[in-house]
DNA sequence: GTCTATAGAAAGATAGAC
DNA sequence: GTCTATCTTTCTATAGAC
């Protein structure tokens, strides 16, 4: 099988996303890549430090070919609204809330890279809404607007119903428009 | 210290919320009532029994003293609202939502609960705003305004922030009062 | 009803052979 | 570098004394 570290780390985000932090086990882990246990820790030297690898991968790929300054910027916002809500929608779950829920002071590195992620997000959206309305409220609105596709994850979860999300969308470009007029 | 059913249910309740389902332990949980841990299993046949009662204790929690019908129906809107907004900031994270992304199919009646914490919720929501607008809007709106709480929940945990909470009750107030008129 | 004691499985992690 | 084997702890859950 010869597993690289990058698909290490995205079957490790899998297994987060599926089970949470405290659910996931290293011997999942191995089994899904096709290694023993003790070549897991050659490569990580323990379960908390998959963490930030694994936030970090999801970073870019949300990221990957959303090119900035490029358009107006409502067009961008609804890409990057648009990708974020997909790929929620898509795994059904979000990784980084499930992490954000499931880590705590036992285990600081973690936790502090899910801050990290949350706030690399929010500073993201709001670099596209500060094109469009002054510097603090478009942190606000970066942070609400994230907060509300999270939250219509719930009812991904608990039902299968992805229109709560789609509206969450809807209702956040409408916004958008609305300011930029 | 002679724990009751319900003190037992409550402590249940704040280790899932603080360590998630999977994160628990029925040591801890021992440990915290004052018990030892066979005692427990006298009054619970496992683990995943704790589930339904931590949730069923929660929506009577939430729901007391919350008269219906009483007055104009975005007053008691308000006050639903209100009441849940306050206590997922004092609890700074929600135990439904925790438990949502915690149990899986491997605990099916926890599952089950789960969905049916949330329907009750929404429904007691959405029987609110049928007072004001259509059916099936009011049910909607009820989902929208649910999830929309729920996620302001990640900022407190990854931030510590509140704001991003109460904006989301202002705005949700301030919609409800649009739609009144 | 609550306890001591323990079973049996699985967790994170490491030693050391190859 | 990957493995077998193992350590230590912790988990859910139960048997059985009092």
């Amino acid at each position: 099988m010869k597993a690289t570290l990058d698909q290490i780390v995205a079957e490790a985000r899998e297994l987060f996303r599926e089970r949470g932090y405290a659910g996931a086990s290293m011997q999942d882990l191995a089994d899904r890549v096709g290694l023993k246990k003790p070549s897991l820790y050659t490569r990580f030297p323990n379960k908390e430090s998959l963490v930030p690898e694994v936030l970090a991968l999801t970073l870019d790929e949300t990221f990957a070919d959303l090119h900035e300054e490029s358009c107006e910027w409502t067009v961008e916002y609804e890409a990057i609204i648009r990708r974020i809500a997909t790929t929620l929608s898509d795994r059904q779950r979000c990784i980084g809330l499930h992490l954000a829920y499931g880590v705590s002071e036992d285990t600081p590195l973690a936790a502090t890279a899910v801050r990290g992620y949350f706030a690399a997000l929010r500073d993201r959206i709001a670099n596209v809404l500060a094109r469009g309305v002054e510097a603090n409220r478009a942190e606000d609105l970066a942070t609400d607007a994230l907060v509300r596709l999270e939250g219509a994850t719930l009812w991904i979860i608990t039902s299968g119903d992805v229109r709560p999300m789609e509206r969450a969308v809807s209702s956040l470009i409408d916004e958008a428009k609305r300011l930029a007029h």
